[in-house]
DNA sequence: TTGCGATCCCTTTTT
DNA sequence: GGGATCGCAA
């Protein structure tokens, strides 16, 4: 849930007075200073999210066009509480919002890219690269170069590229100030993954904002057009905007233009700056002055919502950190819990401890008039990887939950894939999705086969699907697999129309487009056929999420507005009469946008009825009634990683205090004494920020020794794989042999059209005599076999010359 | 050509 | 504990 809740039929469209109605002083004077810069230094909870709402909101009152209004904030779903929150204050009416950009900085520049993607040096069809594409693409390169990937982790070299284009370095300006061998290594990637891009019509999420910022810069028209649509300009979170960001920023608000300073406003908060690894600067706010003279600065600092034991330990908590500007916060509300501490032996106690307390919590309130609910409770980690036990005791203990983890759908192979065809439907340049799908499910284009045509590609410095079509290539790379290759393309050109995306076997329909592509691919088939074999849920489930994907295409489908589509909206909202885009392909690269941009946070939904977990960095902006922060322990957070300098400490802590600030009424930490990593228990530290908390806002209770050491358990040599076990003993035995037997009747089920059941007695030439104990199904059907003496082999049964006995 | 299994390595946060 | 990688079998 979004910071606050507002009535927001308190106020109609009536006049300013209902607009600043239950505002403090200095949040009246943060809505009313619309001109000029503006700085709000906004401590946590302390009405941000009202103060923006009701500036857009005034501003529109005032007669500002609102397509003359830009507000930039850090999620998707950020951006869309607020658009609607400025319309429930507005009326219904849907006209007085029209044209209003309420958006992020990478879909406000994926869509400016795409409206002017020539000027970008772009087609409108590039694709929008992941991290995994990136590493493809990063390997393939490294692999150019023959250097080894062990040498050069492509990882660990992006991120250095990812650096430089936070930084606005350009290949050739990075080759430029590399010194030492490293770096000029990692230049020469860096060059390369660049050129392949360029080829393969991508970006990459970095490469939103370096090609934006160099658009604005060096084009003049585009830069010019901007500047006239948006007058007002408004960037929440500015804490955690990178130098990229500040440029594109600065270039659309205009520098001093007729002698006037621009509109620009930004909102944030240097203790919640969490984003310094990323590249973000936070001498962006903290210098705003200096690049914006004649700033009015507004700080809020009074807190509406923790209580004041909360809010004095997340006080207490920042005030070490020493580069930091001071920044009073305080709460007239007197009363409230104190902050738990808690002491747990280890991850699966700390998982059991959490559950009690949010049982605990939801049930004490249960009577009093506003009772907690599972939606108004969070659980925050440092680390994605502490989320599984926790996951396990709330399944445990039937309470409902979900992860706040927006990315975790369009992560999953078969989704991927489906998303793959897309994309080398939408761009058919798109060599990483193209080797992603050229033989899934396999069509005879094997790695041998399509290694030759992307060599053959890359030395003519053509676009692989491109070779793919020229049959001269084709027949002297490729040879048996050229007929393989010819029914593929054939079979993207039946989706396309060709390219024209017109035709009478052209889908209209984005889901049907979808839902056409999934089944003639054999995605569909392919996955049945596993389910049908394995008898898995996890592999039914694939078909689900394949259904799911239609679904989503079919509520995107519903929900877009090709007219507010701003890749081809102009300045009023209104479509450019010179775009000739057929509406599927349109529809299709909007689609295939707002798939890349999702963001983590983007999946919280209160709706749902159900605890969320997240990490820490995913729980900015967001409040719950009661919050668990779990894993206090130094190496986990403050994280290990993060312990080698002053600054990236107190960036830990600042994230620890996001954690804390996010609590309205009660806040749990828990800190455990063994923790397992990578299977293995290890004996854990305290985290030094639970020692800095003021003692007498605190309650500490140590768990860690109760039922005997802890440390004899492990002695004794059975602190494995399983762990100790506290409470919901039953529930974890139930659906553990629920498991195994699914599993078993699962796995022992016979398909169909195999030739002999599980059980059989075959006969092998050199193995001999076996018994059949699994058999799977699919294109590629084989049996597992127990041979007497020789062992259990797996076998092709189309290969292995199997007979049966018995 | 294909896919499974053993083995090795790593281990933060995300648009 | 999990993911990528390499080697093996048909």
């Amino acid at each position: 849930m979004l910071q606050e809740e507002m009535p927001s039929h308190a106020i109609e469209s009536e006049g300013p007075s209902e607009l600043l109605k239950g505002l403090t002083e200095p949040q009246r004077q943060a809505v009313l200073a619309t001109e000029g810069p503006l700085l709000v230094l906004a401590g946590a909870g302390s009405g941000k999210t009202r103060v923006i709402t009701r500036r857009i909101a005034y501003l529109i009152h005032q007669g500002i066009a609102p397509w003359s209004i830009l507000a930039v904030t850090f999620t998707n779903k950020a951006a869309a509480e607020m658009r609607e929150r400025v319309h429930g204050i507005l009326g219904h009416d849907p006209q007085s919002t029209r044209g209003l950009t309420v958006t992020t900085f990478h879909s406000l520049c994926a869509r400016l890219l795409r409206r002017y993607a020539e000027a970008a040096g772009l087609k409108p069809e590039f694709s929008i690269y992941d991290s995994s594409d990136q590493a493809a693409l990063a390997k393939k390169i490294i692999a150019e170069l023959q250097l080894s990937t062990s040498n050069w982790p492509p990882r660990s070299v992006l991120s250095a590229i990812s650096s430089a284009k936070n930084e606005l370095l350009d290949a050739d300006e990075y080759a430029a100030q590399a010194v030492d061998f490293y770096s000029r290594t990692v230049a020469k990637i860096y060059a390369g993954y660049q050129r392949a891009l360029k080829l393969a019509g991508a970006v990459d999420f970095d490469d939103l904002l370096v090609l934006t910022a160099k658009m604005l810069k060096s084009n003049e028209q585009v830069r010019a057009e901007c500047n006239e649509r948006w007058r007002y300009l408004l960037i929440d979170e500015y804490q955690d905007t990178n130098h990229a960001q500040f440029v594109i920023a600065s270039l659309i608000a205009g520098r001093n233009e007729e002698g006037r300073p621009p509109n620009i406003c930004v909102v944030g908060d240097p203790d919640q700056a969490i984003y310094g690894w990323r590249g973000a600067d936070i001498s962006n706010i903290l210098e705003f002055e200096k690049s914006y003279p004649g700033t009015k600065v507004i700080t809020l600092g009074e807190n509406f919502r923790s209580t004041a034991p909360i809010l004095k330990a997340a006080d207490t908590l920042i005030r070490n950190n020493i580069k930091r500007k001071h920044k009073d916060l305080f709460t007239t509300r007197a009363g409230g819990e104190r902050v738990e501490v808690t002491l747990a032996r280890d991850e699966n106690h700390e998982a059991a401890l959490v559950v009690d307390w949010m049982k605990s919590v939801k049930d004490e309130r249960e009577n009093s008039p506003s009772p907690v609910a599972w939606r108004e409770m969070a659980i925050f980690y440092r680390t994605n990887s502490l989320s599984r036990v926790i996951e396990d005791a709330l399944r445990g203990a039937a309470i409902p939950y979900t992860i706040a983890r927006g990315t975790a759908f369009y992560e999953r192979e078969e989704v991927k894939n489906a998303i793959a065809y897309l994309r080398v439907v939408a761009n058919p340049s798109d060599g990483v999705s193209l080797a992603r799908i050229v033989n899934t499910p396999t069509r005879g284009i094997g790695s041998t086969t399509f290694g030759k045509i992307e060599d053959a590609a890359a030395q003519q410095g053509r676009a692989t699907l491109e070779v793919m079509r020229d049959s001269s290539v084709l027949t002297q790379v490729a040879g048996r697999g050229a007929a393989a290759v010819g029914k593929f393309v054939q079979m993207i050109d039946d989706w396309t129309g060709g390219g024209t995306f017109m035709g009478a076997q052209v889908p209209t329909g984005l889901s049907d487009l979808v839902s056409r592509i999934i089944r003639e691919s054999g995605l569909e088939a392919m996955y049945r056929a596993q389910a049908k074999a394995s008898g898995s849920d996890a592999d039914l489930e694939r078909l689900d999420n394949l259904d799911e994907l239609v679904s989503s295409a079919r509520q995107f489908e519903m929900e877009f507005d090709a007219m507010a589509d701003p890749a081809a909206a102009s300045e009023d909202g209104l479509a450019r009469p010179s775009d000739q885009t057929p509406p599927l392909l349109a529809m299709l690269r909007a689609y295939l946008e707002s798939i890349a941009l999702v963001a983590d946070a983007d999946a919280v939904d209160p709706a749902q009825g159900a605890v969320t977990l997240m990490t820490l960095h995913a729980a900015k902006g967001l409040e719950f009634k009661a919050v668990a922060i779990i894993g206090l322990e130094e190496g986990q957070l403050p994280h290990s990683r993060a312990r080698e300098s002053q600054d990236q400490l107190e960036e830990e802590r600042r994230l620890c205090f996001v954690g804390i600030t996010r609590a309205m009424r009660r806040l749990l930490m828990t800190s455990s004494r063994y923790r397992t990593m990578r299977g293995i228990p290890e004996r854990t530290i305290p985290s030094r920020f639970l020692e800095e908390l003021p003692k007498d806002a605190v309650l500490i209770s140590d768990q860690a020794d109760m039922l005997g050491g802890l440390d004899d358990f492990i002695e004794r040599g059975e602190g494995g794989s399983q762990g100790p076990r506290y409470e919901a003993e039953g529930e974890f035995a139930a659906r553990d042999s629920k498991r195994a037997s699914l599993a078993w009747s699962g796995g022992s089920r016979t398909p169909r059209n195999a030739p002999f059941p599980v059980g059989a007695t075959v006969r092998h030439p050199q193995f001999g005599e076996g018994e059949v104990i699994n058999i799977t199904g699919g294109a590629n059907a084989r049996a597992t076999i127990r041979f007497r003496g020789v062992g259990t082999k797996t076998l092709v049964l189309e290969y292995a010359r199997l007979t049966r006995v018995k």
